[in-house]
DNA sequence: ATGGAATAGGGGTATATACCCGCGTCATGG
DNA sequence: CCATGACGCGGGTATATACCCCTATTCCAT
């Protein structure tokens, strides 16, 4: 009858821990979702909005307007390719270093987290990504 | 090296289940998120923003915008108490109404999604709540 | 070569969320 | 009985997220 809402745990699990990233990145000013792309342009080296959002798999207009606030704090820079219609994403020196940064302070998130959870519920979490 | 982030697996379980219900709910105009707030107002009859609040373990100020929007969807309606300060919520007839044609709908995104994940994982996702 | 389809992105709108600040109200200690 | 502090809430600002529509560009088939 009162089985407990699946969905509403999720939601608090995840508020939930990344308020605990996002004080760890406070050191840095980025908040998780923000190392998270910085993370993916990092790796990538160059690449477009919709192919950060296809990587990130959130929507498009949702990359473009977080992509927008990384640009503001100058971590991200536009660079023009050959068509005209995209515009390819690249780190600036600063986002560089910035990310560099927050590395560490990631780490210690994990930690925490690894820390405070069971082995069991980690596998569990883990394992969610492929389920949904 | 290369853990997985688990804020990010989190916070992408929560989006993709988030989803799940909301596209259940859509078929009387509610979110999940809504759902929950009427549930809540529907157990207690009569409460503050700051109970609410409370209860949903969420920030008064987001509480507070959310309920504006129920009320704009005339769902919820505010009532004097003798505190000046405080408005007690409860539904409107419409919300009763609104909140009893989605019970089943919800009922069918949890059972979506029990059937979707494996038993191990819906204890773990249970447990989650009780350890952050 | 041209016209239609496909692609990339921006902007509008809406919701959900949090932090901080200020204002009004209440309650309590002198 | 009044001043001070506690409480409740709205509003400002910021981020994260999604859906829809529009425009510009490119690509491809005829």
């Amino acid at each position: 009858m009162d089985s407990p809402c699946y969905c509403d745990l999720l939601r608090t699990a995840a508020r939930k821990t990344t308020a605990i990233y996002d004080r760890h990145l406070a050191g840095v000013g980025l908040t998780l979702a923000q190392y998270k792309l910085l993370k993916k342009v990092d790796r990538a080296g160059k690449l477009s909005i919709s192919e950060l959002a296809a990587l990130c798999d959130l929507d498009r207009s949702t990359i473009g307007r977080n992509v927008q606030v990384l640009e503001r704090h100058d971590l991200v820079e536009e660079t023009s390719c050959g068509d005209g219609r995209r515009c390819m994403l690249r780190l600036t020196e600063t986002g560089r270093q910035r990310f560099a940064a927050a590395v560490p302070l990631w780490q210690a998130a994990q930690t925490e987290i690894e820390a405070t959870l069971n082995p069991d519920q980690i596998t569990a979490i883990t394992a969610l990504s492929g389920a949904l």
